[in-house]
DNA sequence: ACAAATAAAAATGTATACAAAAATCTATGC
DNA sequence: GCATAGATTTTTGTATACATTTTTATTTGT
């Protein structure tokens, strides 16, 4: 599972060429493997959308597509809320404890984007734990798992970390003045406008 | 590609054991092939949910969940209608022969019930297409993939298939009549009761 | 000059063999 | 009798070698 972790780091670096088929024998040299783990690795990464066809055979690093970004963040909203609310009235001190815990490492600098990416998914998801809901809670972190992809951007020329930061703070606030409402509707402001930014942001880019 | 369908056909057919690990090699004598190409196989039907971790390694096929057939319904009304409103003002003459021709196929006996379970797909996923949203078309059809599992259920002693196949007919009714409200609600109904009956059924099963 | 067919190459897919890790069994101490 | 430490066996992980497929280059005909 290390060698996964390594091309991600390098895809999320811009390490390896975009749009263009990766080669198996490149890949082994380049982490020091034969080709069968590489392949074990190339399978999975597809899978989770980190890797794209190429043809009929052989993958490639999906180039950033607005388009991909905005349906993202458009199901994140409408699947995390869901799951914020089933989980809201089960969220107790354990949970919150939980949550603070990793807020406060996510306030520590030399934190890497990968590492980044991942903490913050497990502040999300300590709260949707409660509602126990499997499945869901599953796709959701597929879901966050491709945003991964993207923020790139979002933490690198649009220096949205810290106003994140203050969001889950005032989210942490709201649950625990048990404002259900004002909860969810603070979530998906959170998601939307996070959504909106990037998805802008890419417009941009892609149309100079 | 052909060794992964295969292991989907015995997991909906019930010719592999639930719940205790899969060993590689057994795999390999059972398909006629060496061990590579069923990791390969392993791997990739993990990735699709076919397939769960068993222990720190090895893999094995999981049990029926109530909670997990009502999370994927629960999605896919959320999701699919989200999808189906983004699609509806775009869906053409074209659309509607494509979903016609696939209705006419859906009819015809003699399909096995992972063939019906992709058609089935394929009827939804042509309308869909016209919404022109292709990641949120993706996680869709990774969802109505899911489910597929749980069609031996849903067709075997549910007797669904001729109700189904009527709410089908329905529904491209309604479009033709572009009665875009109406065909929504219908469309969430269609997807809301399918899961409802599963998740009851399920629950009956598991409890005796 | 362009297109299609064919031959060469390069890449992926698969098999066999070996290494590392995990699980199981056994023996020993308390 | 039970738990734990060690040895044994089983299973997964990886490397190398070969087969098949796909892609690219070249040739040939119009």
């Amino acid at each position: 599972m290390n060698i996964k972790e390594a091309i991600k780091e390098d895809i999320l670096n811009n390490q390896l060429p975009r749009g263009v088929p990766l080669r198996q024998v490149e890949l082994s040299e380049r982490y020091k493997v034969s080709r069968i783990p590489i392949r074990d690795a190339l399978l999975s990464l597809k899978a989770e959308g980190w890797l794209s066809p190429h043809g009929k055979a052989g993958v490639m690093v999906p180039e950033f597509r607005w388009e991909e970004a905005e349906d993202l963040y458009l199901m994140r909203s409408r699947l995390e809320c869901l799951l914020f609310e089933m989980a809201f009235d089960h969220i107790g001190e354990t949970e919150l404890k939980a949550a603070r815990l990793i807020l406060s490492e996510l306030n520590q600098e030399s934190l890497s984007l990968i590492q980044y990416g991942e903490m913050n998914w497990h502040f999300h998801s300590v709260l949707y734990q409660a509602a126990n809901r499997v499945a869901l809670h599953q796709v959701v972190e597929g879901l966050n798992e491709k945003v991964i992809r993207y923020l790139g951007f979002q933490y690198g020329p649009l220096g949205y970390r810290v106003e994140s930061e203050q969001q889950h703070e005032e989210l942490l606030w709201l649950i625990e003045q048990n404002d259900k409402q004002g909860a969810l509707i603070f979530l998906q402001q959170h998601i939307e406008e996070a959504g909106k930014r990037l998805t802008e942001y890419l417009k941009s880019q892609s149309s100079q």
